[in-house]
DNA sequence: CAGGCATCCTTGTGATCACAACTGTTGTAA
DNA sequence: TTACAACAGTTGTGATCACAAGGATGCCTG
């Protein structure tokens, strides 16, 4: 009966759970991560369920599962939408992910393997390329790909989801992104300084020059975009 | 109508919003990061809503939300539970602690005020004390206590909710301290180091003693718990 | 006595309904 | 014209019901 067991069957994909609730935090959540919400864009159970086609049963328990992760926030009518940080409330965000994300550049350091490297390499030169076409939304999914490949690298399940988290709060500042002129170029220029200590293995400059990364696109955002008083 | 405003009603406590769901997160949320269930100890819905007097409906939302948090995990039977970790997994958990939690002493060590710093004095004589009634249950609380203050004093909106995140990872591994004749007056000790860091102002000391502090406590857990294969 | 199958029970999931709190608007009266 | 009250609409919240998927249990058969 059935196939034989393989070992190529290993650690595969979960099976996606064709839970409905799932698929909605999923759209939601890569929604929010991508831009797609400017910030204190309110949600109503309602008008999402709506748009997606299903009850507000799913809706409200993938929504709420975003607040647990600081991806939304209840607004004070008792309303969800995504958060409206002030500029000191950024500032921190920005230091904490400074701090985070470089750990995770210098663990992935020492860890990363040859074939995870050209992974970025392509990525990096996808990006190159998607500058100067200036799409901006495939810009900000290769930058996106690009992170998210090192901090793989770094090897920690506990680390991810913080970082994910973190991931989520700026998400809808990133709209800014689209409606400014801002030459998102000087992100990719500050990706080779850590391509280049990744392939060193070198921790500390790593860590630095992923810090560094981090601060360049928060000064730019931080000039395009509107804050909360 | 009604009393005139006043200056004293600035930034009081959100009106504890009389949410049946809400009282039932914190219920459970307090339970877990106190150690009240065991490591892969599972949460029925109903048994749940039962034990408080509910319907199911605020409870789903609430498990949900703490599995978001990585309080609970979906176990593979598609029921809720307390994670179960490997060896391995704890030993993550524990790196990034002192990675996490250090980086927040630092930060305190640059803001605490002198109010914060006999609120920790007076944390340490009651632990002392509890130590000697062996009132563990007393005792974890006051350990609780005496770190968040200090995470509280790094003044980081952003960082708080995930070292939340990570004491509620290890919350149920605490049930082990409960059966196991392990003597809590070693973290005692451990805190003494910290607040003497803390009131010199020296960043750096805080975060090493605070991470030796955290480090000294898993290895105690460590001897004392049992893991997942 | 052992193995397999049918049955029941438990589980999370989704939908629907009723409701209270709040918002914004509209209509009326001074 | 303005102020206030009533109303309609929207919102999250809680309860209840139906259902499908597993898992366990017990019965029946060889």
């Amino acid at each position: 009966m059935g196939l034989p067991q393989q070992a190529d069957l290993e650690g595969i994909a979960p099976p996606a759970r064709a839970n409905l609730q799932e698929r909605v935090y999923r759209e939601l959540r890569q929604a929010v991560m991508r831009g797609h919400f400017p910030p204190g864009r309110s949600l109503t159970i309602r008008a999402v369920a709506a748009a997606l086609g299903t009850s507000a049963m799913p809706v409200r328990e993938a929504l709420r599962q975003l607040v647990a992760e600081r991806a939304l926030a209840m607004l004070p009518n008792r309303s969800f939408g995504t958060p409206l940080m002030s500029l000191a409330q950024f500032d921190d965000l920005k230091h904490i992910r400074m701090r985070i994300e470089g750990f995770a550049a210098a663990e992935a350091a020492r860890r990363i393997d040859r074939a995870t490297l050209r992974e970025l390499e392509r990525i990096d030169g996808a990006m190159a390329h998607a500058v100067r076409q200036v799409e901006r939304a495939r810009f900000i999914a290769l930058n996106q790909e690009f992170h998210f490949t090192i901090y793989g690298a770094a090897g920690s399940a506990v680390l991810l989801p913080i970082i994910e988290s973190l991931w989520l709060q700026i998400g809808p500042y990133l709209t800014f992104v689209f409606a400014s002129g801002a030459r998102p170029s000087v992100t990719h220029a500050t990706h080779r300084p850590v391509i280049a200590a990744l392939k060193r293995r070198d921790p500390a400059a790593a860590e630095a020059a992923l810090a560094a990364d981090i601060g360049e696109a928060a000064l730019i955002l931080q000039r395009v975009a509107s804050f909360a008083p």
